[in-house]
DNA sequence: GGGAGATTGTAGGACGTCCTAGGAATGGCG
DNA sequence: CGCCATTCCTAGGACGTCCTACAATCTCCC
């Protein structure tokens, strides 16, 4: 016996409890938790045969795409908009595996530099491979939807403060 | 000096770098994931003056919509879409908490039911109350982008293997 | 110079999630 | 009747995230 989509069931509890006015917003939330959950789920499986995930993979992309290959621990955390302790923890694991390492920048001797190694290099470009071809080029939906979706999704991040481009959706 | 938003930017490397094809789907990826993120954020915030997590408080939700006040650990499991041993512990804590007791059923004494207290009933009721009036009736898009993203959210989760109700969208 | 205040990064702890392993209880099958 | 596969749950460990300190370094201004 399957059970009913609990999402849609929450929905109903919502309004029969006499909530209506929240009920569209509460599904919405419990949709895009869900969403992530599953496409999360399946980019960490795709990671994980190169012994990376999701949030150590980020952080290395980042780094390729530098020109120096290097960048400052604040720059990382700002720009995967997360704390600076998670930062600090993930590169220390990469450090670990050999992936990056840390240079304290001389002009400033208060900013550590996480720098890719060659090591980190090759496996941050296997492991992009792998991520396009098994999760971003086929991500669910058709790409209309994509693009859709993509949008509300910015829409949602610009409400709550994000710098976000292409809202009005040329 | 305001850095451009991230996932644009993400996006035009993926573009400049040979992997058009993947692109839209990086950024749809990205952005569910940072808007599942900033949402989170409003509701911990929201639930952290009761002394809950989301966790907890989906828990506590369940079981005050359940006939008995009451669910095997299992079927919270499968509900909440997450692992038996999260369940485990997020209940190990409603337990210290006073919120809930663990009971065991007399007919499958290998069952372990979760059971709300008369204050862990008390408590969900007002942090909903809170929910709804700080998150769910106002998630930062208007109601048309509420009901079009929660149903691409449902189309995707469905790709996924979700059992979900309403795809076809009335 | 030299101290006050900012900035940058790390340490330690709480919590949630997953995984693997394993202990109890049940139910079926020889 | 008794053994075993299954089901249900918990224990312990890895990882990521956040938070609150705190140490090191830089900057500014007296």
């Amino acid at each position: 016996m399957t059970d009913r989509d609990p999402i849609a069931a929450a929905r109903a509890q919502w309004i029969s409890h006499g909530w209506p006015d929240a009920a569209d917003g509460m599904a919405l939330v419990t949709s895009v938790v869900r969403a992530q959950q599953l496409l999360h789920e399946r980019v960490e499986a795709t990671l994980r045969p190169h012994g990376l995930t999701f949030a150590r993979y980020e952080i290395l992309r980042l780094l390729a795409f530098s020109r120096q290959r290097s960048m400052p621990m604040s720059r990382l955390g700002s720009l995967l908009q997360v704390h600076a302790t998670s930062v600090t923890s993930a590169v220390a694991r990469l450090e670990t595996q050999g992936l990056v390492e840390r240079l304290r920048r001389e002009s400033d001797r208060r900013v550590v530099l996480a720098s890719l190694t060659a090591a980190g290099e090759e496996l941050v470009e296997r492991a992009t491979r792998d991520l396009n071809e098994q999760v971003f080029s086929s991500p669910g939906l058709d790409a209309t939807q994509v693009r859709d979706a993509t949008r509300l999704m910015s829409a949602l991040r610009a409400t709550h403060g994000d710098v976000v481009d292409d809202v009005t959706g040329a």
